[in-house]
DNA sequence: TATGAATGAGCTTTCATTCAT
DNA sequence: CATGAATGAAAGCTCATTCAT
């Protein structure tokens, strides 16, 4: 009657997803050292014992759920690879960023643990490969600002500067979001959007 | 003989303000969690007893830090409460606080602490005020907004909401610049500005 | 296989027990300050964490034991309401009581640990619950002596001083024989009975 | 202008009074470890750091404290040791002892350190000292009593199970008085001696 | 594989003691 | 001699991690 290979990788597998889940969605709430082992056990209705038959430590639990975040992120850069207008693309890209932030899905959480590394900070090795993929976002992105320049659309500076002003009024978003919960009252698109178009007065 | 009553209450303010440097220091670059009294301690140059006479807890000392922020980002209120035209008036503010931001002033410490409180809490009376504070700020920011708009110097929209993406912004930044350091590129004021001023287009 | 609920509680119940054991015998030996958690959790051949699984605090854990050692006394209670004479109550009491102190019982440890509170206090809510259950002692046993006064066994007297002084007796006895240790010589039941009797010079 | 040798003398005896008289108070109120150095400094109304001039260590204050203790008892002694009737010589000792306890004066806070040290222990030699001057006390009682048996007035028994009984009672009495505070009823002398009188029923 | 009891390193906090003045 | 700021060892407590079952 033993389950076979199949059944047991399985089982692992949605173990090993709802503690993902439970570290994501509490890592991001309430930081990396305010939360506890046994609050992630908990949330995600396991002992805490099983979480180490997955993570080394809670410190890798972490650095896991930031490479996802960082995948996640990656992957919002082919958004910004496109031959669409860079106009467009931005403010499409923007759009979806907001309504996930505001609707705390996950991608929201996402951004917030990236707030949380680059504040709390954990293994320096980490740090460092965490920075590398967030910097090639922020190159990515300045190249099609760069773009949206040549076409017109955009206005002129350092396409760098306006990138890492666009991804911290992003984050900025994130946090106030955090912080004021329900009493948030959120950006349009458009408001977001003006700081990089190009203006004619 | 004994030291006089004032040579002790001058070697007592040294040492608290000691404290409080290291504090504000290390609190605002590690974390409330991620940063031990001894810690403080050693980067103050004292023994860990000695926080003690000076700090019941190390809440207290926390508290006291975030007292002082909130207390600072209320004097950056006057600012916003003047007779002069409030594109000028956010252009000066917006100067300062990037200037302070990016030369790692103390106010770029008080603003990552207030960040830090947003994002871990620490007592909740505590929080409630400080709350109470920020959320005054950001009025006094939309009335100077609203101002703007009847001038037709600002565009149009709930100031409120272009305050908070004001807020966000400044605050999206100071985080930006501390995961960075010496790699961040810092916007220009008109950038940040493009936020707020119509435009033509 | 994990371990049963069962098998769980067993094992925790064990523990909870080692502690109380441990606890109960240093705290009345050393009293509350001298006897460290680490002291506690040697003697019970635990790690000091264990023992918060158990109880929140230390003052907590020396609760649970005054707790237990009031129940302990107010279970005596019922000795001093029966139906027999009331000179042959107090001296069966007595006598057990005595044997207890003298044997080194698990009760003499009440005993000390009741006259620790008593010296060193701990809560104020404690102290006061502590003190509401002594008192009812004191009264019970006033109610049997005036019973035996109007019998004509006992001497005259208000009750309650006589109660107050019969408990002062035992008490000093207790402390002594924890003082001298096995060079103390215990009073006979007669010459502690002697002065509740009525006598006839 | 320097002050005579004689001076300085006057005054440093005066100090050290204080802080005995501080410390006395206070460990036989709230025990040893109860008590902090701050406590008695304040309570002598000089600072802590002069308390060291006169006692190298809180344990020495404490043992300087407890010989006192002890001095104080023996020269009860001498009350023990007269030509007049044993049983009237104890009536007289005890009437003494109970109004010191009930009005709170110095000899019932020798009363009272002397049973903290019992409880509480403090340094073994102290320990082994005291023990021997106490049982030399016992050891005088239990002579006198052995005198009063001899002319009839006292009970038959061994005289040091009595005189230990006896002192058990003082003993719990000023430990009752000091738990109960206001509350407490004191004993009669009559009911106090009648642990050691011949009753003739 | 899954559990949660058990461990112990490390943190906050206290306080007897020292020392510059 | 007198002060109280300063020290640091030791206590209480937490929590990531291990392990017997």
């Amino acid at each position: 009657m033993a389950r076979t290979q199949e059944q047991n990788e399985r089982m692992s597998m949605i173990t090993r997803e709802k503690i993902m889940a439970a570290g994501l969605r509490l890592f991001s709430q309430k930081g990396f050292s305010m939360t506890s082992i046994k609050d992630i056990a908990q949330s995600a209705g396991i002992s805490t014992g099983l979480i180490y038959r997955h993570f080394a430590t809670k410190e890798e639990l972490f650095d896991k759920l930031l490479e996802n975040a960082i995948e996640e992120l990656s992957k919002t850069n082919h958004f910004l690879t496109t031959d669409e207008s860079p106009a467009q693309t931005f403010a499409q890209f923007t759009a979806g960023l907001l309504k996930d932030i505001l609707s705390s899905e996950e991608l929201s959480d996402y951004f917030l643990l990236i707030t949380r590394c680059m504040l709390e900070g954990t293994t320096q090795p980490m740090m460092d490969e965490f920075r590398k993929a967030d910097i090639s976002l922020f190159e990515n992105a300045a190249k099609l600002i760069e773009k949206g320049q040549k076409l017109g659309e955009f206005k002129q500076g350092d396409p760098l500067k306006l990138s890492l002003l666009y991804f911290s009024v992003i984050q900025g978003i994130a946090n106030m979001k955090l912080f004021m919960g329900d009493q948030y009252v959120a950006p349009e698109v458009e408001d977001i959007m003006d700081f990089l178009l190009k203006t004619t007065n």
